[in-house]
DNA sequence: TTTTGAGTTGTTCGA
DNA sequence: GTCGAACAACTCAAA
């Protein structure tokens, strides 16, 4: 065939927005798409155990849906930079497009993709797709990047609406059957013991996956975000964080059809704000990574290096078991270790308690849950779990201490949520649903329970914890002057 | 340059 | 039961 175009897809598993494939496609040569398991590049940072089992079928689906267009999918393991160089030569390619993605490591390999690329004399063009806006296209008035959420969202959103997507690209001519991997060689979803048995039930990776999920949230739930965000019993929530994650669907095309349903109606102006900020939220993310590379795995705020986390494996096992003998927290592990997913506002509960109750450095938790969410993102996990645990840039302040107990009462009045994650304790009357230990013990006997042996008892004492977590907070919150003092003496 | 207003998500205590 | 205040300062962003 003539000499092929190249679309190296990444996290952008998507036909339509898709700008690297759509350029690919507008070349008028052939396109050969590829996809590189990164293993070896990603380091520390390689796809998690429950992503892999998104990524394995997110990939059959890509498979497909560019058959269906005579656009072949060749799979490769390896490290991106000798698998691309070694196609370009074989195939005879000229042009090399991906989009971009904005962790430290991938833009370190990126960067030297391209020169490799355009050393041999094969040009290589990079695209926005995964953000709204680029990092560096949103500045403060003083041309800096913004470090509080608020401010950055009023100046995205002044910016006006991001570009409009793209159509999926015509079918493409005539590309070959190309040599590839098989996807089940990979084995990237588990078998003894199949921890994902459950997974098809609540997800459908895929762009046409994705569209419905959209699709769905918008038509219904939508309307009720700004308040049932909150109650993880209500299907309030659009559930699209992992398919955002692989780049199914893009950022851009929610906020238009989300802009859309606010036009006609069907979705008011409060819900689509409010969705729209948290999809915002991705991209300050992203923001704050980029513009502080280091905190990957570094605190933000520097004076928590000397922060007196605890060492505490049986404690660590038993929260990320969901046998912290508190409800609220062990229904959201389970959730995690069944769905693959937390709702939002059980994750703030749960990674507080590891965190505050616990004292377990916030790195633990954000690695156990890179490991088993199937929306594991690098940007948003730190993000999340720096702004927890105090650490991170305009962070929960130290004080606020979730309560275990009345999260659970406010968040999950029925408790329908807990007692479908956390069965044992289902019969107990709502009054003692969040707190079994303060049951009477004819209450515990007719539901069934007897503590420590069919459920644990708390393995900490809320109020002892919270008091705990609030001194060691002290430690280093005022450290920051006491050191600058000490240094200019 | 200095000043000012503001900052995702909460809890507890005491009146 | 309900309500307001205290929790602590700090730093950011913009005027």
């Amino acid at each position: 065939m003539a000499s092929p175009c190249i679309a190296w897809l990444r996290r952008d598993l998507r036909l339509s927005d898709n700008p690297a494939l759509f350029a690919a496609a507008a070349s008028g040569a052939p396109v050969v798409c590829l996809f590189v398991l990164d293993d070896d590049d990603a380091g520390e940072n390689a796809t998690g155990g429950a992503s892999r089992w998104w990524l394995h079928h997110s990939l059959a689906a890509l498979h497909a849906d560019l058959k269906a267009r005579g656009i072949g999918l060749i799979l490769k393991k390896g490290r991106a930079d000798s698998v691309l160089l070694a196609l370009a030569d074989k195939l005879g390619a000229k042009e090399v497009h991906w989009n971009r993605l904005y962790e430290p490591w991938s833009i370190a390999r990126d960067t030297k993709i391209k020169s490799r690329l355009t050393e041999r004399g094969i040009a290589a063009e990079s695209h926005a797709a995964d953000m709204l806006r680029e990092p560096w296209q949103v500045k403060t008035k003083a041309g800096g990047p913004f470090s509080v959420f608020t401010p950055f969202w009023r100046a995205l959103q002044a910016m006006g609406a991001p570009p409009p997507p793209l159509p999926a690209p015509a079918a493409a001519n005539g590309s070959t059957e190309i040599e590839s991997d098989s996807l089940d060689d990979w084995a990237l979803t588990p078998h003894a013991p199949d921890w994902a048995a459950e997974f098809p039930d609540h997800w459908t990776p895929g762009e046409a996956g994705a569209a419905a999920r959209l699709e769905g949230f918008l038509g219904g739930p939508a309307n009720g975000y700004a308040k049932g965000r909150d109650f993880p019993a209500q299907p309030a929530v659009s559930r699209l964080s992992p398919h955002l994650h692989f780049g199914e669907i893009s950022p851009r095309q929610i906020w238009h059809a989300t802009e859309m349903a606010m036009a006609d109606g069907t979705v008011s102006d409060t819900a689509g704000r409010s969705f729209l900020r948290e999809v915002g939220w991705r991209d300050f993310n992203r923001h704050l990574l980029y513009h502080n590379p280091h905190t990957v795995d570094a605190n933000f705020r520097p004076q928590f290096d000397t922060f007196p986390w605890a060492v505490d494996d049986a404690a660590f096992r038993a929260w990320t078991q969901g046998r912290t003998g508190y409800p609220f927290v062990d229904a959201g592990m389970r959730e995690l270790w069944r769905t693959g997913i937390m709702h939002n506002r059980v994750r703030m509960v749960a990674a507080s308690f590891l965190v505050k109750h616990l004292l377990i450095d916030w790195r633990k938790g954000e690695a156990w849950f890179r490991d088993t969410l199937v929306d594991a993102d690098l940007a948003n996990n730190v993000g999340g779990w720096q702004w927890t645990a105090g650490c991170g840039a305009d962070a929960a302040p130290y004080f606020r201490i979730f309560n275990p107990i009345t999260q659970g009462e406010k968040f999950d009045p029925t408790g329908a949520y807990t007692r479908r994650w956390v069965p044992e304790l289902a019969a107990l009357p709502d009054k003692y649903l969040f707190k079994p230990w303060e049951a009477p013990p004819l209450v515990l006997r007719q539901a069934g329970v007897t503590l420590d042996e069919t459920y644990p008892a708390p393995i900490v004492d809320h109020a002892a914890a919270r008091q705990r977590a609030l001194d060691a907070y002290e430690t280093v919150k005022q450290k920051q002057p006491a050191e600058i003092s000490k240094g200019a003496a």
